[in-house]
DNA sequence: TAAGATTAAATCGTTTGCGATGTAAATGTA
DNA sequence: TACATTTACATCGCAAACGATTTAATCTTA
C-alpha cells in the first residue's frame, strides 16, 4: 500500500504559503500602519467604517470575517484610541453600533496613500499586473467558496 | 485634488482576501488535525520535521518564517504533548536541536490523508484545477517576492 | 402572555504572532 | 589572550484569533 508522503512535503501544499503570504502582507502593512497607531485588524475594521460608516459589531463581523470574541476587545481598543463610538441601538438593545469619530474619519485622509504603496512593495518582477488581476480574481473566489463551506 | 478613497474599499484590496483566505484555511484544517490534538501551527512544524529530520530551531523558523519567539513556546508545548525532543547541540551549545519521539513519527501515518481531504474540500465548481495551479504557482512566487523585501 | 428558542455581544482560557530585549555561547579582532 | 560583536534561543508584553460559554434582549409559539 503506497503512501502518499509526498503530500506532506511543505511546498506542495497551498496551506502554507497562504499562510506566510498572508502574514508577511501584514508586516508589508506594519510600518504604515505605526504612523497612524493602529494595527492591521484595526485597520481592517476601519476599512470597514470608512466604507460602510455605522455598523453592528456582527456586520462588521460578516464583513471581515470575524466573531464578536476577536472584535469586542479589537472595538474596544479602537474606542480607547478615540477612533470609533460604541453605543447600545436603541431599538434592539442587543446590538452594539461603531461609529467613527472625527478623529477615525480624518484619519481616512491618512490612510489613503497606503493602498498605492503597498500595490508599488508587491510588485515584483517576478509576477506580471496580468497575473496579479488573475490572483485576485482566484483568491477572491477561494475566500468565498471557503466561506460557504465553513 | 482626487482622492483615491475607491482604493481603500474592502474588495479592491488584496491584503484583505489573502488575510481572510488563510484564516478560512486554517479552519479547514481544525476538525482534522483535532483528531491528531495539534494545532495549524504545530502542524505546520511537524511537516517539517517529518520531512527534514532534525532541525535546530532557527532553521526550521526559516522554513515557516517564524522567529524563536513565536516557535519556543510552541515546540515546548509539542514536548509536552511527547511528539518531540528538544536538546542542546554538543557541538554549539547555543542551538537547540529538535527531532521526533517515536509518537511523533507515527502521527504522519494519521497526518497522511489529510492533504487529499483538504484539496477535495476546496475542490469549488467555481475554480477548475488549471486555475488552481497557476494560482498556486503565482502565491508562491508572491510568497518569495514579499519575503526578500522583508 | 408565559415559556422556550434565538440572537447579539461579551467573557474566558488557550495558542499564535511578533517587536523588543535579555542571556549565554561562539566568533572576530586587536 | 582580552574584548567587542555576532549568533541562537529565550523571555516579556501585548494584540489577535477562536472555541466554548454566559448574559441579556428579542422573537416564537403554544
Amino acid at each position: 500500500m503506497e503512501e502518499n508522503f509526498e503530500n506532506l512535503y511543505l511546498e506542495n501544499q497551498l496551506c502554507f504559503p497562504l499562510y506566510a503570504a498572508s502574514r508577511l502582507t501584514t508586516k508589508m502593512y506594519a510600518p504604515y500602519l505605526e504612523d497612524l497607531d493602529i494595527t492591521y485588524p484595526q485597520y481592517l475594521v476601519l476599512l470597514v467604517l470608512w466604507q460602510y460608516k455605522e455598523q453592528s459589531v456582527s456586520s462588521i463581523g460578516q464583513k471581515l470575517l470575524l466573531e464578536s470574541n476577536t472584535l469586542t476587545p479589537l472595538l474596544k481598543r479602537l474606542e480607547q484610541k478615540k477612533l470609533i463610538i460604541r453605543k447600545r441601538s436603541i431599538k434592539d438593545e442587543r446590538t452594539v453600533l461603531i461609529s467613527l469619530t472625527k478623529e477615525g474619519k480624518a484619519l481616512k485622509k491618512k490612510a489613503v496613500c497606503i493602498p498605492e504603496k503597498i500595490i508599488k512593495s508587491f510588485k515584483t518582477d517576478k509576477i506580471s499586473l496580468s497575473e496579479a488581476i488573475e490572483f485576485q480574481k482566484t483568491l477572491v473566489k477561494l475566500m468565498e467558496g471557503l466561506k460557504e463551506k465553513l
